[in-house]
DNA sequence: CATGAATGAGAATTCATTCAT
DNA sequence: CATGAATGAATTCTCATTCAT
């Protein structure tokens, strides 16, 4: 009816219950999804009144939205970190390397967090998929047509490459690298599931050869 | 023993009652998914008896299997289409260009075949999941290795190259080409989504110069 | 409808066939009880085609009552061996001995007749049920009786003794020994259920001891 | 961990709509037997919602494993009384016939629980039957056993008896004597079924005068 | 503001029976 | 007379949401 936020009353709670709930709506999320997520489950495990939640959040798809908020944060905050740590004589593939380790470390780091991030892509079709995603994805683009830039800047890479499609290329291979270190049916061929690190460090090596030729058209690796 | 196929009934229907259950339920998997794919409303579309469906294919997950192996086997018709329209003297980098057209071509025609591929890679809770991608994968990742095999013997690309990152490489482009022109929220960035055939060609072949230095050492477009 | 005898088609079908039909129904229906027996399941197994079945019987009900009537004609045919084959000369007791090894040795080659009988006696609320059971126990009635008068008249049984009581004794007594011979959660206490031969005479003896000389006064056993 | 009672909620209902729901779930299972009560037409006769019943139970076997607890408790706690009720100086014979009477009370009191007493007996194919039998008849065989023993110390009962024996004798014919009178298709020969006191009262008589005589050698009943 | 019992539409699946071929 | 595809009511169970207390 109203579109005021509903979730005034949950801010108010203590914090410590706010992020019991949060924590349990995450990890029913990631691994039902959205429809197969229940409410009546999450209320069990919660131990606390039905009505509660739907005071909290309105609806079911109050509190995934509340709840995918928060994990969109903590992955633009971990999109922040490396940005910042990324000293600044760093080169581009240098960057690109920390960029693939990040990625590998907050999705074991949260794993639930990335499993909803998964469920998310293809699976689902509830309300405001797409802007959702879009919330990340423009997110991930802006910094790594960033790198881009500064890399034509710097010369490590060709200025006549045409930037949106090398985007896309980074965009396509760092995703799909960290989803086939989690995903075991997507590594038929590559080695990358749940890889030692020295395995995956050797991979992240072969990528970014293939990646700094391509956009440069000489070896320019460490 | 009883383990005789339960589509025994189903394969005596005349080709057309056949051929329309079998797209209503495409639709209907491609649509919601299979937990949220509702037999009820299938049947309510087709015009049949809730029984006849479960007669045919004893249980939604039966219908499932039935109906996504005959998709199964319609995108590996295509590949091999592909691969025999290839004539023996095209490039690689050619090879590659027809297998990204390929792809668009076969999604374009059967969107919602395509669409069921796209709801079956992330979801976890999901009958024979991991064999049914699997099927899928072996065959597009032995087809790419033929491809860059082929391509080293021909000297088309370098031969200290290691083939399975280049295998994951060209599956995590294409595969995401593919998807960026068929979902929205991946194009934030690249303009592929729904573009006319000229500016597809135009990505095709910018991706096409980066994967040729990447893999090459230098420029070997045509 | 009318009140004609369907069977006419089946009676005319092979005997092969019809035994076939009738063992395969006997093990549905003592396996599943008579509502939970499936005519579709009792089909398959057969191989033969569902129209068929309603033709020779009519209904499940149909199928059912001819089903039991065999079974009843063999317990019949299994009591008349008993009488003929009780010498003139043995005593009650003697017989009573018989009788209980006979039980034992008909549900023992008949196991799934048997369980028949036992779903029947209470499991199920199905028309005509109560005339089923009283066609079997009128005849063991008459039996039982018919063996307590010969046994007044020998001078073995005291002539004071109630007749109808004695026999709803015997029958109570022997109904269930059988029973705790078949059926596991009937045996908590005496030792009875699929016990050596050995342990079941020492048993029947035990009883027939009671029996005796509750029957006449004084200890008649051989 | 989740393993807490369901029946909490319905434990919380008014008393009333308790022993409502309860008596119209033993008339359900007692005229159709587990498999075939309906949860729907249950729900129809309370006038209730459906989802109410499987949140107060979980499932219909819980239902029924709650329903047919309450009426072991009935059942215990009618032979706690006779138990009780049985002063010290009366014979063993006395108690017999006490307890055959208390039979007829019991189950003419509460003919709904008899009746899911007797549907119980020899159902396969039925969750927790053989735990749920024993329940009831590791009671009343140790019941009767202390009977039988008392007796043989009092000298009622010949000490050369076999104990076992025995127990199963007076079991049988107890558990028979009460079938026969709610069962019409039991009481063929005997007379018993829905008889008057007094009619009764003289089937006690001569029962317990075999049994007597069985057991003792002599004529003991008052 | 918290509670949690009540709701009832909707889910997948089964099955005896019919009837056109 | 045999066949077996079609039927659809009935089954148990789930779940987001509401509202009186």
């Amino acid at each position: 009816m109203t579109g005021e936020a509903p979730t005034r009353v949950f801010l108010k709670l203590s914090t410590e219950k706010q992020q019991r709930i949060i924590k349990e709506a995450i990890h029913e999320f990631s691994r039902y999804g959205f429809h197969r997520a229940s409410m009546n489950r999450l209320v069990e495990r919660l131990g606390i009144a039905k009505g509660s939640l739907f005071q909290y959040f309105g609806s079911k798809e109050g509190l995934f939205q509340f709840v995918f908020d928060r994990c969109v944060s903590m992955a633009k905050d971990a999109l922040r970190k490396i940005k910042s740590g990324n000293s600044g004589d760093a080169s581009f593939y240098d960057k690109i390397r920390a960029t693939a380790w990040a990625g590998i470390k907050f999705a074991r780091e949260n794993p639930e967090v990335y499993g909803l991030y998964l469920r998310l892509l293809f699976q689902e079709d509830f309300p405001l998929r797409d802007s959702l995603i879009r919330k990340l994805h423009i997110f991930s683009a802006e910094y790594l047509k960033h790198l881009i830039l500064e890399g034509i800047e710097r010369g490590e890479i060709s200025p006549e490459i045409d930037v949106s499609t090398a985007v896309f290329f980074l965009d396509a291979v760092l995703d799909r690298f960290v989803q086939a270190y989690f995903v075991e049916f997507w590594d038929a061929e590559s080695g990358i599931f749940r890889a030692e690190d020295e395995v995956l460090q050797n991979k992240i090596d072969n990528l970014v050869k293939i990646i700094a030729r391509g956009f440069k058209g000489y070896n320019s690796e460490s």
